[in-house]
Parts: structure tokens; C-alpha cells; sequence
DNA sequence: TGCCAGGGATTAG
DNA sequence: CTAATCCATGGC
């Protein structure tokens, strides 16, 4: 099998097993930020910040250019990294705010979104299409330290603008089909590629011979 | 107890 | 372009 095929059969697999729901559900206010407090981060570390920007009504680009640095720091601690994520948060809201708010964003081919997002320091790859995939419903598709992974398992490797092209050949524009596929990615990832549950997992018969 | 989490920037080779 | 290091809390 190709890459392509292989991935295809990926997928297949993936959606017998899970069926389709939606990973990442949120507001798009809340995905800019939350994208940003994920990084290297658990997720349920990040719910608790999200809880906490809640309460404070500041989960939102509007909310964090306003709040004061030292609360945000706060809030956020739970994910680590909080004094370069609050300062990130700060780049990005503030971006955000300057270009008009996030419904201006909306408007804007996703092409210039994602250099618009990645000109934010602290703002790579991954976290603008994130961003572009969760928060905007676009046909980004997000390679991540999990697709990394299971890419390998099948034999697949190469940059990340490689494996991004190549999921994305696959889905072809779909954007619903690129937010599950990698939902998809890290579920199973999650399930099976910690260190013991690697034996059970039916990724390596992905690969084929030739 | 030590290791690693849904990265990114910076610096060095 | 690859490798190492820093950022830092929380859970198993």
C-alpha cells in the first residue's frame, strides 16, 4: 500500500471503531485559547483553566487582552508553562482584537488565516491548525505529536508540512472529515499507544509489504 | 520517584 | 534541517 491507501485504511479503521463524533466542541473564542493552554499540556489540565477563565468571564480574546497578567497566571496554572502561555494568550487575543474580532476572522480565506496566525509568537504550526480546524471549521488538518506516532507505526514519516499535505489529500476539503480523522488519531493514540497496549495495537497491519 | 503530557522559541552544530 | 534546552504543573 501507498501512503495514501494506507492512510485510507487508517481511517476505515478508525471509524469502525469510534463512529463519528465531534472531539473538540467549543466556542470559537474558547478554542483559540484552550489551543493555546494545550500545548504540551493534558487536556484535563486545561479544562480546569478554561473552568477558572470562565467563572471570571474572561474566556475570550475580548476577556484576556483585558484581564490583568498576574490573574491570568493564575488561572491558567494548572497547565504549566503558565507565565509563556499568558503571554502567548496576550499575543494572540490582542491579534485577534486587531484584526477585528474573531468574526472577521471568519471572512478571511483560510490560507491568510493561517499566516496570520502563525505571524503570533508563540503560535506554531499545530496550535493555528488547531485553531483553523476546531475553532473555524476549516479544512486544516492538524499533525500532532500522536500522528507523529502512529504515522510511524505504519511506516510513514516526514515533516510536518508532509504529513499535513498528506491526510489532507486524503480528505480532501472535507473539513467535518479532517476535525474527526484527527479526533480519531488521538483517541486510539491515547488507548493504545501508551507503553503496554502496544502489542494490541492493529496499526503495524496497516502497512503492507510493497 | 521519575517520567511525560494534544508545543514553541531559541540557540548551536 | 536536526538536536538540545527552557518553560512548569499535575497525575500515575
Amino acid at each position: 500500500m501507498n501512503p495514501e491507501e494506507r492512510i485510507v485504511a487508517l481511517l476505515d479503521l478508525f471509524e469502525r471503531r469510534y463512529g463519528r463524533f465531534v472531539w473538540w466542541d467549543a466556542p470559537t473564542d474558547e478554542v483559540i485559547i484552550g489551543a493555546v493552554l494545550t500545548q504540551q499540556t493534558r487536556w484535563e489540565n486545561v479544562e480546569r483553566a478554561l473552568d477558572n477563565l470562565r467563572k471570571e468571564g474572561i474566556c475570550s480574546p475580548e476577556g484576556i487582552a483585558a484581564a490583568e497578567i498576574a490573574a491570568i497566571e493564575d488561572h491558567i496554572r494548572s497547565t504549566g508553562f503558565y507565565r509563556v502561555k499568558t503571554r502567548r494568550l496576550k499575543a494572540i487575543c490582542r491579534k485577534v482584537q486587531d484584526a477585528g474580532g474573531v468574526g472577521a476572522l471568519a471572512e478571511m480565506p483560510t490560507a491568510d488565516l493561517r499566516a496570520m496566525l502563525l505571524g503570533v509568537n508563540g503560535v506554531g504550526e499545530e496550535t493555528a491548525d488547531s485553531i483553523l480546524c476546531y475553532g473555524f471549521g476549516r479544512a486544516s488538518f492538524v499533525i500532532d505529536a500522536y500522528t507523529r506516532r502512529i504515522c510511524g507505526c505504519m511506516g510513514i514519516s516526514g515533516s510536518y508540512r508532509e504529513l499535513k499535505e498528506l491526510f489532507e489529500r486524503v480528505l480532501s476539503g472535507d473539513a467535518a472529515a479532517h476535525a474527526r480523522a484527527h479526533g480519531w488519531i488521538v483517541e486510539y493514540a491515547k488507548e493504545f499507544c501508551g507503553k503496554k497496549r502496544c502489542e494490541e495495537c492493529r496499526i503495524r497491519i496497516l502497512q503492507g509489504s510493497a
